[in-house]
RNA sequence: GCACAGGUGGCCGAGCGGUUAAUGGCAGCAGACUGUAAAUCUGCCGCUCCUUGCGAGCUACGGAGGUUCGAAUCCUCCCCUGUGCA
C-alpha cells in the first residue's frame, strides 16, 4: 500500500519544484500533552495546508466517549475530515496494533487525495505504533492472559516476574517485578511465540516494520506547566459541568464496566455514578489524573525524534504562526 | 471558665525515651514504556558542602523552660485547634 502515496501524491505536491526534487508527501504528527490544544492547532493547520485530521487518541477511538476525551466537537469535525475517532464500540477492546494499521490506511488515503494529514496524538504508544511499527510478535491472547492476571493475583507479580526469569532473563531485568501489565506481555509473547521475547524482538524479519513512503513533520507543543496544570483544572470541571457523569452513567448502562471506562475521568464519573464518591471530590481527582498524565506525556514525548518544540498553547497566535512556517518550510 | 482529645516535614498521617532527617500515603520533580498505554511501573524528595559516602555539617516534630548520657517521645508553664460541660 505505502508505494501509492509514493507514487501518487507527490506528483501535485512537488509540482511547483523541479522534477529532481520529487520527494514523498509530507505527513504532520502534533504532539504535546492533554489540554495544550492540538486540537485548535490541528485545525488552523488543517484549514491553511488543506490538510485532514488523524486522531491519534486511545480514548477518543470509541464511540460514545466523548466528553471525558475531549473530542473534537461535532462542528470541528465539520470543518475538516477527521479520522481514528469513534473507531469501536468501548466494549470491543482496541490495540496499538488496531490503531497502527488503520492509522497507516487513512495516511496513505489522504495522501491520495493530495491533502496533508495531520496526525494529532496524545497517546504516545500509539503515535509510535504508527511511525515505528511494532513487532511482529504474536497478539493479545486473552485467556492467557485472564490466566497469567489469576496467578499474579494469587502469588504476586513477583512470581510472574521470577517465571518470565525462566522463559527469558534479558527481558525479565527490563521489567521491574511490580509491573504486573507488561511482565503478563512479555510471557504471553514468549509462550505464544514459543521462544523468548527479547529473541522475537531482535530477529530481523519480525523488527518492527517503520512507516514509510512520507516525510514526517513533528510539532510539540510544550507549554509552561504551570499554565498547563491550570487549563487542566479548568477543562476538568467544564466536563463535569457539561454531563460526563450523565454520559458515563449511560456508557455504563450500555456496555458494564468495561476497561475503557478505566479512563481519566471516567474511572472518577464513575465513582460518583455509584456513590462512592461526590461530585466536588471526583473533579478534583480527575483534575489531579490529568496533571499527572500531562506530566507523563511529556516523559514520553521528549524522546520522539526531530521535534520542532514549540513552547505555547496551541491555540495562541503565536503558537499558530510558528507552526505554520514549520509546515511552510517543510513543503 | 472547667474537662477531655489534639498540635509532626508542602498536605494527610504514623511514631510515643536511643540504629529517627523521622514508617506510610498524597502532592512535586525525574524516568521507564514494542498490541488493555488516559494503562502500568521505577527513582528522588529538609538545607548546605564535598573526596558522592550505608560521607560531613546545619536546621526540624506549636512556643519557652526543665528532667536525662540521650527527648518528637517524660515534666512545667504558655499559645492554638476540636469536642463535651458550663
Amino acid at each position: 500500500m505505502a508505494f501509492c502515496a509514493w507514487l501518487v501524491a507527490p506528483v501535485t505536491i512537488a509540482s511547483s519544484r523541479p522534477l529532481d526534487e520529487i520527494q514523498p508527501p509530507l505527513a504532520v504528527l502534533l504532539l504535546g500533552p492533554t489540554a495544550s490544544g492540538k486540537t485548535a492547532l490541528s485545525l488552523a493547520l488543517g484549514e491553511r495546508f488543506g490538510g485532514e485530521i488523524v486522531s491519534c487518541d486511545s480514548v477518543a477511538v470509541y464511540r460514545g466517549m466523548d466528553l471525558g476525551s475531549a473530542k473534537p466537537t461535532q462542528a470541528e469535525r465539520a470543518r475538516l475530515p477527521h479520522h481514528l475517532i469513534d473507531e469501536a464500540n468501548p466494549d470491543e477492546p482496541f490495540t496499538a496494533g488496531a490503531y497502527s494499521r488503520r492509522a497507516r490506511a487513512a495516511l496513505q488515503e489522504i495522501a491520495a487525495r493530495d491533502r496533508l494529514p495531520i496526525v494529532t496524538g496524545g497517546t504516545g504508544l500509539y503515535l509510535r505504533a504508527l511511525t515505528e511499527g511494532l513487532f511482529a510478535g504474536p497478539e493479545r491472547q486473552n485467556e492467557l492472559r485472564e490466566r497469567l492476571r489469576q496467578t499474579a493475583e494469587k502469588r504476586g507479580s513477583a512470581w510472574l516476574h521470577r517465571m518470565l526469569l525462566r522463559l527469558d532473563p534479558p527481558r525479565a531485568e527490563n521489567i521491574h517485578a511490580n509491573d504486573t501489565p507488561k511482565l503478563i506481555r512479555a510471557i504471553e509473547v514468549c509462550v505464544a511465540a514459543q521462544r523468548p521475547m527479547s529473541e522475537v524482538l531482535g530477529r530481523e524479519d519480525l523488527a518492527r516494520d517503520p512507516l514509510t513512503g512520507f516525510r514526517l513533520l513533528r510539532i510539540g507543543l510544550n507549554p509552561p506547566r504551570g499554565a498547563l496544570y491550570e487549563r487542566i483544572n479548568l477543562r476538568c470541571s467544564a466536563m463535569f459541568a457539561a454531563g460526563l457523569v450523565e454520559e458515563t452513567r449511560g456508557l455504563l448502562a450500555r456496555y458494564g464496566p468495561v476497561k475503557a471506562l478505566d479512563a481519566l475521568g471516567y474511572r472518577q464519573a464513575l465513582a460518583v455514578v455509584r456513590s462512592e464518591m461526590n461530585e466536588e471530590a471526583a473533579i478534583a481527582a480527575a483534575q489531579q489524573g490529568h496533571r499527572n498524565y500531562a506530566k507523563r506525556q511529556m516523559t514520553w514525548f521528549r524522546r520522539e525524534p526531530e521535534v520542532h518544540w514549540i513552547a505555547g498553547f496551541g491555540g495562541e497566535a503565536e503558537t499558530v504562526r510558528a507552526a505554520m512556517s514549520a509546515v511552510d518550510a517543510a513543503q
